[in-house]
DNA sequence: GGGTCGAATGAAACCACACCTAGGT
DNA sequence: AAACCTAGGTGTGGTTTCATTCGAC
């Protein structure tokens, strides 16, 4: 993907579809999302002008260019003379807004980019959004979120729709310059579903997401098993999380193994279920699923904080939420139905029946893929919990039955002291045990 | 059910002596 | 008050001894 547009394979791609995973020119872009009300909710951004495939996430004022976190880490390290560039977070969209009306927000978008629209959009007839338009009344005065004349977000809010508005834009989180897994499939680890409010549950994830791809009650949680699957010994979990080691648990292992991991054997039925029921993140601190996949370190020490509290809970992942609540929020409907929501159900569709199965491949791939960091992230929260109890026991232990040392000195002389039947004998008397020469004189 | 026996297990005692502490000078 | 001396107490580990527990008969 990138540089050309997935759909038309004719213009250049300026827009990253996190839904898709696909990288449309603009023409396209609204074209795919006006197929129907599901599509409209697909969080879009401008694809990154650096590797053209992923979506960008800041704008780089001096250089005057939309990056990714990975091209922004790698482009203005701290080592680099670019790390004092300033930045802003690029905000995403939902809808069809217009150029026009990207361009309002993207003051930057307008010098650029609009007119590459031209020639597709010309090509589709000059694709009507008017529909759109009349729900998509769009009013920067209004929207809650705060954005300067550049058209980026200056980092705030959780969960910035556009009530009534036909598309919606959204914020990023707050930019950190974190290195990123760079063979992570495109939308799988977004910082960002961004429309979150404070009553989703776990938007975007069901029951089914979780068992149906692997069976969870034969995951196999015994310590062993811990470094098998992440390739690191129980005892550097802390190291781990101190210094975001999540990123190589998860990064540097190939999923595939994961995959035979999650068909092993052992009943950790409770224990695992009841994780993932116990593990509930803070809508308001933007702890979704996929914002829990991109920021994982932080997310992880997230959860280990939480957990100190006892208070994890995952409640999203019990099934008791309705597609209502994740829809209510904005989250990816895709997980909520059989088919991916770029299968609109009419049988007529505009969309060419190769780019389709490709998509509904993406989709498979990425609930694959999802399902898999969410499974290793409830066993590591597991692991966590077994580890902290066993060394409390061992400490306990080690209080209770280890004979403490007081002086060392007088030890050390016991150690090389003469005896006769275990008993010290006076310097010079005869012995039948010498710990030095481990030998007996009588 | 109660008593006896052997095996297994754990705790305590023993030893000399350097070191520590308290009291006296 | 500070320095020094002295007597008594303490702790150290390998082995043995004693007490307790448990199962079999």
């Amino acid at each position: 993907m990138g540089y050309i547009c997935d759909f038309c394979g004719d213009q250049p791609s300026l827009v990253y579809c996190r839904s898709d995973a696909a990288c449309l020119c603009l023409s396209c872009d609204r074209n795919v999302h006006s197929a129907n009300a599901l599509s409209k909710r697909h969080s879009r951004t401008l694809l990154c002008e650096r590797c053209n495939s992923q979506p960008a996430f800041v704008r780089c004022a001096e250089e005057k260019v939309s990056l990714c976190q990975n091209c922004d880490w790698l482009g203005h390290d701290a080592s680099t003379s670019n790390s004092t560039h300033k930045r802003q977070t690029i905000i995403s969209y939902s809808g069809c807004p217009s150029s026009g009306e990207l361009s309002s927000i993207w003051s930057f978008f307008s010098q650029s980019d609009s007119a590459g629209e031209s020639a597709c959009e010309q090509e589709l007839g000059l694709m009507s959004i008017s529909e759109n338009i009349e729900s998509t009344s769009w009013d920067p005065t209004v929207n809650t979120i705060s954005h300067n004349s550049a058209g980026v977000a200056e980092v705030n809010g959780d969960c910035n729709v556009d009530k009534g508005s036909g598309w919606t834009r959204t914020s990023i989180p707050e930019h950190r310059p974190a290195p990123q897994l760079l063979d992570q499939p495109a939308g799988s680890t977004y910082t960002s579903l961004p429309k979150f409010c404070p009553q989703t549950k776990y938007p975007g994830l069901s029951e089914d997401d979780l068992y149906d791809d692997f069976n969870i009650d034969e995951v196999d949680l015994n310590l062993e098993n811990y470094e098998e699957l992440f390739g690191v010994t129980l005892n550097h979990s802390e190291e781990l999380l101190e210094n975001g080691g999540i990123d190589s648990l998860f990064g540097t292992k190939d999923m595939s193994a994961a995959d035979s991991t999650c068909q092993g054997a052992v009943a950790a039925e409770g224990s695992s279920i009841g994780l993932v029921n116990a593990i509930q993140p803070a809508c308001s601190n933007a702890a979704s699923a996929d914002s829990v996949m991109s920021n994982k370190t932080d997310s992880i020490l997230y959860f280990t904080t939480k957990h100190a509290h006892s208070s994890l809970s995952f409640s999203g992942l019990t099934g008791e939420s309705s597609a209502g609540d994740y829809q209510d929020c904005g989250a990816s409907s895709m997980l909520l139905m059989g088919e991916p929501p770029w299968c609109p159900p009419c049988t007529e569709s505009s969309i060419p029946s190769a780019t389709r199965s490709d998509a509904v491949m993406r989709y498979k791939e990425k609930k694959k893929t999802r399902n898999i960091i969410i499974y290793k992230l409830c066993v590591f929260v597991a692991i966590l919990v077994i580890e902290g109890a066993c060394l409390i026991a061992v400490s306990a232990s080690k209080e209770r039955f280890e004979k403490r040392v007081r002086y060392a000195s007088r030890k050390a002389r016991a150690d090389v002291r003469k005896r006769v039947k275990g008993r010290f004998v006076k310097a010079g008397d005869a012995y039948d045990y010498d710990p030095l020469n481990q030998t007996r004189s009588c």
